[in-house]
DNA sequence: CCAGCGATCGCCT
DNA sequence: GGCGATCGCTGGC
């Protein structure tokens, strides 16, 4: 109960979901006690609309959830060892979804940090599948209802300064690459750097120059 | 700080 | 069979 966000929050456009959740927490329970970060970062992805979203050619097994109901959790499972979470936006069957790019942990970092021994508290949730893995996500919680009091849940968070928040092309997606769907709070250490999408190389002709872009985040 | 690369496997063509 | 909505390590400047 308490103060997890309305069902209805989610049942609106992606884009107008995504900068709101900014500023949220993502609390996530297990045996082992609560980690809980604060949203920083997030993508929005359009479903049909989107080249660059999952669910673009169509419902799948793996996409299931993005063609439910808005307020339930996304999961992916990706690159053989990484997963992602996504929350489904409204209306139901649009397949919307936004993907949590990172967070800054507000609960539970000693918990964070025996899963990411490796990390530093900075680096604990930035990043897709550094949050998953920093909040123990995985593949069990695809579907879950993050709006109800759950294994994982989505909670107001205090305001943010609407000109804090930046927005600018995604990172990493082939398709759409040019649309400014990526959604941050500036200045927030715990934000991802901006990774242009580098396709796989291929030999090189005639001196042909590669023209791959660099860091331009935040 | 930055570029390169390997890991590792489910999903889709 | 190819390639990710990625990460972390290595080696260069």
């Amino acid at each position: 109960m308490s103060d997890v966000l309305e069902r209805e929050f989610f049942d609106r456009s992606v884009e107008e979901v995504a900068p709101a959740l900014l500023g949220c927490v993502l609390s996530r329970t297990t045996s082992e006690g609560e980690v809980a970060v604060r949203l920083t970062e997030v993508e929005a992805y359009a479903g049909p609309l989107d080249a660059a979203s999952h669910a673009f050619r169509g419902r799948t097994a793996r996409n299931s959830v993005m063609f439910g109901p808005p307020g339930h959790a996304y999961v992916y499972f990706t690159y053989g060892m990484h997963f992602c979470v996504n929350l489904v936006c409204g209306p139901e069957g649009m397949s919307s979804g936004v993907l949590l790019r990172a967070g800054e942990p507000v609960t539970g970092v000693e918990l964070a940090r025996e899963r990411r021994p490796r990390s530093s508290v900075r680096d604990l949730a930035r990043g897709p599948a550094r949050l998953c893995q920093a909040l123990a996500i995985d593949r069990e919680l695809d579907g879950a209802d993050v709006c109800s009091d759950g294994a994982l849940r989505i909670l107001a968070g205090s305001p943010v300064d609407p000109a804090s928040i930046h927005r600018g092309p995604r990172t990493g997606v082939s398709g759409a690459k040019d649309t400014p769907w990526r959604f941050w709070i500036d200045g927030e250490p715990s934000v991802s750097p901006y990774r242009p999408h580098a396709p796989k190389r291929r030999a090189t002709l005639l001196g042909e120059v590669d023209v791959s872009g660099r860091s331009a985040g935040r």
